[in-house]
DNA sequence: ATTTCCATCGAACGTTAGTTAGAAAACCAT
DNA sequence: ATGGTTTTCTAACTAACGTTCGATGGAAAT
């Protein structure tokens, strides 16, 4: 059975974490030491143990915390909308939330979307189910939105999906807090994606004669 | 002085080129070791040394030789468009360029940019002209087709470009060669990018009351 | 004050990393 | 074939990695 576990348990066990994501976030998986971690958190290398049974399950921890909370992010913001919100409204809160829990809401985000490319497909597996459902909520409310004609038709909505997820995914490459707030970049992003960047009636024409 | 090389050096040395791009893209910079790189160049760790000077040399290596053939794909396929191509046209081709060389043009561009973020600072500088000129590019390229208003005046350019790049960056994470040519994926982005993805006179009213 | 147990430390283990150097092999012009 | 060069191998070194474990501190309970 597992150890009873005592109240500053608790808070070394978050600390290892945050420090984890912290270093996860700037120095990719395979960078990130445990002596690094330890040092971070204000303890030595092998007290982490204590709170973990190896490196690879603080690793799984940060990168299922990340994804969690992006798509829990999400997912509230569009249950919060009222019920006749039309699709283009969805979308724009489903972004403004992605977009938010990305870029404010910590490392753990940041290290799971710029490290899970680069972990042992063995632990990608395991926050698997978790990024399919949240490919899956973007997938349903755009086809939706789709259906109702409220976006192109002839636009294939996975591309669209892909496309626009990378392009939010990749702000945390460059986004920084002290030159404009994250729903700034959010309406913008939003504005070109339903808008197009061509002006009203341009001319659109493309390089078949 | 640097001594004289024989015809066989140049090969070896780009087997480990290859060597550590393929491992670089796939595991990231702090899981691709000297003995992976040796073993999938076929031969022996130590002898890379006849080579290069150190690991981070060959990564250096890796990296500039990724964002060269990025910039140098698109600015040729732009330097070849005719003289009276429009702004749009040229926005099209620089992101089929960018798309292609990323995508089918091997493991040093996507090594190159899924790993630029994760190694140290210090030699992230040493490519950091290049990709400032190939930013660079693109904004002078965008800033003219706006001031030409063949892009919306009201749009900020360096978002445009931050997130389009972005959008574009990430197929590296996706991207099935299987399942669609590269151009296909191109020329859905250009046409999302550029009319949006809410149909002609359809209502984008916004959460703005 | 003593006991108890949670949490941490400190030092070590085995492994693997990048790196080095001298021997050995492969190559090439004569 | 032979000599000198160019290239590779082999074997080792040091440092750092993840990990283990007995000793140790400190707070709560008795």
């Amino acid at each position: 059975m597992p150890p009873r576990r005592g109240r500053k348990s608790e808070l070394s066990r978050e600390q290892i974490l945050d420090a984890a994501a912290r270093m996860l976030r700037r120095q990719g998986y395979g960078n990130t030491t445990l002596r690094g971690i330890a040092e971070v958190a204000g303890i030595q290398a092998g007290s982490i143990y204590y709170h973990f049974a190896s490196k690879d399950e603080i690793m799984d921890a940060v990168l299922e915390r990340g994804v969690r909370a992006v798509y829990e992010a999400v997912r509230d913001q569009l249950d919060a909308l009222p019920r006749d919100a039309g699709h283009l409204r969805r979308i724009e809160a489903a972004v403004g939330a992605h977009l938010e829990a990305l870029l404010n809401h910590g490392d753990y985000t940041s290290a799971s979307i710029r490290t899970y490319g680069e972990v042992p497909q063995a632990f990608q597996q395991k926050s698997l189910a978790l990024r399919e459902a949240y490919t899956a909520l973007w997938q349903e409310m755009l086809a939706a939105a789709q259906a109702d004609g409220a976006i192109r038709d002839d636009l294939d909505p996975g591309l669209l999906r892909a496309l626009l997820l990378g392009s939010l995914n990749w702000t945390v490459e460059w986004y920084d807090p002290s030159q404009q707030p994250v729903q700034d970049i959010a309406a913008q992003a939003v504005d070109m994606l339903f808008r197009g960047v061509v002006p009203e009636g341009g001319n659109c024409e493309r390089s078949q004669p």
